[in-house]
RNA sequence: GGUCUAUUAGCUCAGUUGGGAGAGCGACAGGGUGACAACCUGUAGGUCAUUGGUUCAAGUCCAAUAUAGGCCACCA
């Protein structure tokens, strides 16, 4: 006999299933006319990374989705690849040159750099790719892409000579984000905004004519080398001479004047704001109304230029303290306040970002936005859930024009070259010959690199060949969702939408699923710094993938955070290894002692109850998980899939048929096998998407369809089962729900009566509206509650005293223990019975006597309260005189 | 300052157009029963944060409040 192995052990095929998968090109997708197309677009992972937790819960939503959707028929694309992460993997390339050589970056020059990036590239590059087919990912390998490929490079190119002609991309001396450690330029998302500590210091600026001046407040004492003037609002009374006129810089010496200007609130501080263009944005652009000139008093590491004087060449902080002393000693500090600062911070490498007078390249973005903002507001695009289509709306409302370049080597080289001689700038895929001004041969490629963002802005397109014509991009693109964490939603999510209507003329997915962060047990973040992450590679070698997927998708809401807890993998585990033996029994079952399939038929009339009532759950249960998952409800989908196979199919249906498979009715076997078999057939592709590994495994072990091989007949590529409506067995289900609620109340009787599980008891059910049901469902009655004989008796008879007693929907129940039998026990048993009853009836006449609720509500749910209330008044009556009958 | 989320059993969390409160883990009691001790059977445990409102009906919708957290923001 060939079945699986005695105890779930996911090393045993896990592996293997994923190679038979791959090499049998399961997950290649075609252009398939005939089909629909699904398309999944992989978030690529950073080059640089590891696969942690984050990515699990990312990809196995995204696989989930996927292989569910292959399953319904679709030509479904889950596209694979990984991102260059410019800044990331410099740094890091860069500190292992450090360690190995002890030189700079800078020493060995782009060229050489480079070649080491690339090495580094080929070398950790495929790590986290490889990571993800533990998880058992089914994307298609054969087009994984990276967004420095030559594709996404042509890309690249294309895209920003596009914008460039139509004028959005432009260069300009401008306020930009610095990181002084990266030495770089930073776009507004890349910096990360923080209250930190700090003061407000108040300074005099004396007037020029000698008077009293004008007392300004600021938290960056260093940059007043940069200021160029002090605003005061037009309406501020206080200030209403001093307009116009000018006062001193303190200790510099150097004459400012006073401006008015909307800018200040006269209500904050002293109502008067020093003017600092260069270190400062919103002064920035009060110097542009103003046309004020422009004073940076910082060098690009953030230590002091000359314009700081006997401050120059002192790091920043350093001189604020010289400086600050200074003022104060020649009395120029008026006060102190301390205060909460906002800090902007590098993203990647945490240091103090400092606004700076740069040079570089900007997407203009006032009419990007524009179809990007309509996608969502139309409709076309739906965030799930839906609330974050309104973060990703105010971000759009007031964007700013994108800093794109990047004063960095590894990345997309940004094409526009320079004319040495007359300073011609000329956008280009390719190195012109010659000069189009002067006819020079002298140009040079501009040195900095694109924000990463840039290219994988394009990646729902560019990764299926854009800016050609493929047909990969006629039939793959729009892709059907995106699936991400909230985290991204500006620095991606934004900017693809904007770039697939400037490319494709359209949004670049239906939907953006957004998903949350996964936490530490303590609902910490998980991070390097702490330590606190969990290796998911880890949590598979110990528990399995479809574990750790199926804990990672169930029990959470879209777009909520969860957390890792040990328990509730190790529950998933539980849950593998139960349909493990359930799939064991089952296959068990379907042999002769050689290893032979036993014959199985489908034939309606001889169903029996619990054939149809397991049939009509299944059915229920593809309808429900069905829906489910159209509305992206992966956890309540996989919590059912759950049930119906625990709860259902393992603790009711196969107790409920082993009698049969052990008996010797040869024509109700045939029917027994086939609902078994049928039933875990329908339950484990279900599942799939969510376990992709042990139900393959076990399919494998199940009688096959044989008009399929090889790929095609495993479970990867069968049919998601269809829901079939005109299917009613409902009186089949009443009839085992009676027997099912009687072997609960004997089963709860025994446990109360302290009868041993082993012994064997008689029981007497009382009931007028039952009898033919329970005629039918005796033999499970007989077999799950360990009863071996059933009295049945109409409505008139007498329960004897001697007797422990429950009351169903219908019936009263009676075991006989006379032995056992603790009146008193009994009694309070009863009573605090007849208490729930009570309420129950209370509560349902009172609602009843509700005029508002009998003429409002809709007549079927009126009707139903009736039917209860007879229902509960019934139950209690029999309590009651049960009662009675005991004292 | 704006905005979003969370508050449900001892713990971690589900609860989908409003219609009798759920799971897993944990606790307690029992059990080697023809796949399963990674199991089975039974039991206990909740004024669904608070206060109002809408409704015949609110864990669910609305408004405030409290607590916790997130995101955005140019307050000198």
């Amino acid at each position: 006999m060939k079945n699986l192995a005695k105890t779930y052990n996911p090393k045993d095929f896990e592996d293997r299933i994923y190679e038979t998968w791959e090499s049998g090109g399961a997950f290649d997708a075609e252009v398939d006319k005939d089909k629909k197309p699904f398309t999944i677009v992989m978030p690529p992972p950073n080059i640089t990374g590891q696969l942690h937790m984050g990515h699990a819960l990312d990809q196995t939503l995204q696989d989930v989705l996927t292989r569910w959707r292959r399953m319904q028929g679709y030509s479904a694309l889950w596209l694979p690849g990984s991102d260059h992460a410019s800044i990331a993997t410099e740094v890091k390339v860069a500190n292992e040159l450090r360690e190995k050589t002890g030189k700079d970056k800078r020493e060995f020059g782009r060229e050489e750099f480079l070649k080491h990036a690339w090495a580094w590239k080929e070398e950790y590059g495929g790590r986290i790719t490889k990571q993800c087919r533990k998880l058992g990912d089914s994307c298609d390998w054969k087009r994984e892409r990276f967004t420095m490929d030559e594709t996404c490079n042509k890309a690249v190119v294309k895209f920003f000579i596009n914008l460039y002609e139509k004028g959005w991309i432009y260069k300009g001396n401008r306020l930009i984000n610095w990181c002084p450690d990266c030495k770089t330029s930073l776009s507004d998302a890349e910096v990360e905004h923080e209250d930190e500590h700090g003061k407000y210091w108040y300074f005099r600026y004396p007037a020029a004519d000698g008077g009293e001046g004008i007392t300004v407040a600021t938290s960056r004492p260093e940059t007043m080398f940069g200021d160029i003037a002090i605003a005061v609002h037009p309406s501020d009374e206080r200030y209403k001479d001093l307009v116009g006129k000018t006062v001193i810089l303190p200790i510099v010496e150097r004459e400012i004047p006073v401006i008015a200007d909307e800018y200040p609130d006269p209500e904050k501080g002293t109502g008067a704001v020093k003017i600092t263009p260069a270190h400062d944005p919103n002064d920035f652009e009060v110097g542009q109304r103003h046309d004020l000139e422009i004073i940076s008093c910082m060098n690009d590491d953030a230590t002091m230029n000359e314009y700081a004087g006997k401050y120059e060449g002192m790091d920043r902080y350093e001189c604020r303290k010289a400086w600050v002393a200074d003022l104060d000693a020649a009395g120029f500090l008026v006060k102190t306040e301390d205060m909460e600062i906002p800090v902007g911070r590098c993203y990647r490498c945490h240091s103090a970002v400092e606004p700076m007078m740069s040079d570089q390249w900007f997407v203009k973005m006032d009419e990007l936005a524009k179809p990007a903002i309509n996608a969502v507001e139309s409709g076309r695009m739906k965030f799930v859930p839906e609330r974050f289509s309104k973060v990703y709306l105010n971000w759009l409302y007031d964007i700013r024009d994108w800093c794109i370049s990047r004063q960095l080597w590894w990345g997309h080289r940004i094409p526009a070259y320079y004319c040495d001689e007359c300073g011609e700038i000329v956008v280009a895929d390719h190195m012109p010959d010659k000069c189009p001004k002067c006819g020079c041969t002298h140009l040079t490629q501009d040195e900095d690199v694109l924000d990463t963002w840039f290219s994988s802005a394009l990646w729902p397109f560019s990764t299926l060949g854009w800016p050609e014509k493929t047909a990969d991009l006629d039939y793959f693109y729009p892709n059907n969702v995106l699936v991400t964490g909230y985290d991204i939603i500006f620095f991606w999510v934004v900017r693809m939408v904007f770039s697939g209507y400037e490319c494709m003329g359209d949004a670049p997915y239906d939907y953006v699923f957004v998903h949350g962060l996964v936490r530490d047990e303590q609902g910490r973040k998980m991070s390097k710094s702490l330590g606190n992450g969990v290796d998911p590679l880890e949590s598979i070698d110990q528990y399995g993938a479809d574990a750790l997927r199926f804990m990672l998708c169930t029990g959470i809401s879209p777009g909520n955070d969860t957390r890792y807890i040990p328990k509730r993998i190790e529950a998933a585990r539980n849950f593998a290894n139960k349909l493990w033996n359930a799939s064991r029994f089952t296959i068990m079952n379907l042999q002769a002692e050689d290893g032979s399939w036993l014959p199985m038929e489908f034939n309606e009339s001889a169903l029996k109850d619990e054939d149809k009532w397991i049939l009509q759950v299944a059915n229920e249960g593809v309808k429900y998980i069905t829906e489910q998952m159209e509305k992206f409800e992966l956890g309540l989908a996989g919590q059912r899939v759950y049930e119906l196979i625990w709860d259902y199919y393992c603790d009711w249906y196969i107790e409920m048929v082993k009698g049969r498979l052990y008996g010797d009715d040869e024509a109700d076997k045939k029917v027994a096998r086939y609902v078994l078999t049928k039933v875990l057939k329908d339950f484990l592709k279900l599942l799939h998407p969510f376990m992709p590994f042990i139900t393959e495994e076990i399919w494998g072990f199940l009688p096959q369809d044989s008009s399929k091989s090889g790929v095609d007949a495993m479970l990867i590529k069968a049919d998601w089962p269809v829901y079939e409506p005109s299917m009613n067995y409902s009186d089949s289900a009443k009839k085992i729900q009676v027997a099912m609620d009687i072997i609960k109340a004997v089963r709860n009787i025994r446990a109360e009566a302290e009868a041993a599980p082993s012994r064997k008891l008689n029981i007497i059910v009382k009931t007028d509206v039952h009898t033919s049901a329970i005629e039918a469902v005796s033999s499970h009655i007989k077999n799950l509650a360990n009863v071996t004989n059933i009295e049945l008796k109409g409505g008139d008879f007498a329960l004897p005293d001697d007797a422990m007693t429950a009351v169903i929907d219908g019936a009263e129940i009676a075991v006989p223990l006379d032995d056992l039998v603790d009146k008193e026990a009994e009694i309070e048993r009863l009573t605090k019975e007849k208490a729930k009853l009570e309420s129950e009836v209370e509560r349902v006449e009172k609602k009843l006597a509700n005029k508002g609720f009998t003429d409002k509500a809709p007549a079927h749910l009126v009707e139903e309260e009736r039917a209860k209330g007879e229902k509960y008044k019934e139950m209690l009556a029999n309590v009651v005189a049960r009662l009675e009958s005991l004292k």
